[in-house]
DNA sequence: CGTATGACGTGCA
DNA sequence: GTGCACGCCATAC
């Protein structure tokens, strides 16, 4: 079991449709913390978890940030599902 | 309980 | 346009 905050961020990120991306803001402040897209980060980097596509989460400069992983592995996915395109 | 860390974001030079 | 520094939140130790 994880705090109320970790909930919220697995189910928002639970909820990203394949091919689509959200940023880590995007989801802090869906998760009811604008300010927190610092610990959306780092409770994601925790998160082992597959039901959570963790990787479809990347920078507000669109960058894909790092993943747990390895960043390469995440570039690779987002490529298959055609979220960052060529 | 207090300190340190981290998959970030924004501001300024 | 690029690089450096500061600030914010939650978690782990």
């Amino acid at each position: 079991m994880q705090t109320d905050f970790s909930k919220i961020v697995y189910n928002i990120v639970r909820k990203i449709p394949q091919g689509k991306t959200l940023t880590y803001k995007e989801v802090a402040q869906l998760a009811g913390r604008p300010a927190a897209f610092r610990a959306v980060g780092n409770i994601l980097n925790k998160n082992y978890n597959p039901e959570v596509p963790c990787h479809r989460v990347i920078r507000s400069d669109g960058k894909t940030g790092g993943y747990n992983r390895g960043s390469e592995q995440k570039v690779i996915r987002l490529k298959q599902e055609g979220a960052i395109g060529p």
